[in-house]
DNA sequence: AGTGAATATATTGGTTGGCAATAGGTAGCA
DNA sequence: TGCTACCTATTGCCAACCAATATATTCACT
């Protein structure tokens, strides 16, 4: 996977893994690495800015927990954060859709075929 | 569709729509507008530059041609540049599958869970 | 003849955002 | 003692898409 792979899209990964439950910054790396099959290495120096800046937007919330003398820093989504995912989620279909038509025409047009198993939302 | 919104993808687009015969630089946008049902619309300071780099990079022809007092560059695909764009569709499909994987794990499981071959932490 | 829209190419400068590099720390094991 | 894994955080780079701008032709309409 080519550097800048996540570029544009690294809001919508960061929602989806804190959906199911609360994480913090270094299992949300191994989370995305998981769920991506390998495929997805994300940097702490990409993840931790992105963390802040979707706390300051309201998206999650941070709280730090003590293991001893570790210290975890765990966000978790809010409600915002959710419906912002529905939207990310709904974007990504879009954007996949406009590109795909585009790079494979025969395969993928504009206009939906019967067939597409994936309901809207 | 959000600004940026075809970063990274660039040069898969415009090889993909030159597949089918030479094109000038206005006639891309306009295709890609189209194959993308309005979704996407470039911009000429995204394209020219794009189109030169992809030139010097051995995978496409330019040629200018003359309409009467017009002039029309077109641009076509060398061998190497179908080459790159079987390459840019093999490497979307794993963009794809990858962030879709985490985006939506229910509906794309990343991987048979069968051989990972990674050893367990 | 004049106006506007569409056709057509090209460059400049700005912004954005992921990433490499770096830095600091805890914990467990050989 | 060193190595590895775990864990958080910041800095600066730079690729690349885009807005703005410049220039020119062609055609429909008036």
């Amino acid at each position: 996977m080519k550097t800048d792979a996540v570029r544009g899209h690294l809001d919508g990964l960061l929602l989806a893994v804190l959906e199911p439950g609360p994480l913090h910054g270094y299992a949300i790396i191994t989370a995305v690495q998981e769920r991506s099959g390998g495929a997805l290495e994300l940097r702490t120096g990409t993840i931790y800015p992105a963390l802040n800046r979707l706390e300051r937007l309201g998206l999650l919330d941070s709280s730090w927990q003590a293991q001893g003398e570790r210290r975890r820093r765990c966000y978790e989504l809010t409600e915002a954060g959710r419906r912002t995912l529905a939207g990310e989620r709904t974007a990504w279909q879009e954007f996949t859709t406009a590109i795909g038509a585009v790079l494979n025409p025969a395969s993928a047009p504009a206009s939906a075929p019967a067939s597409d198993p994936r309901p809207a939302t």
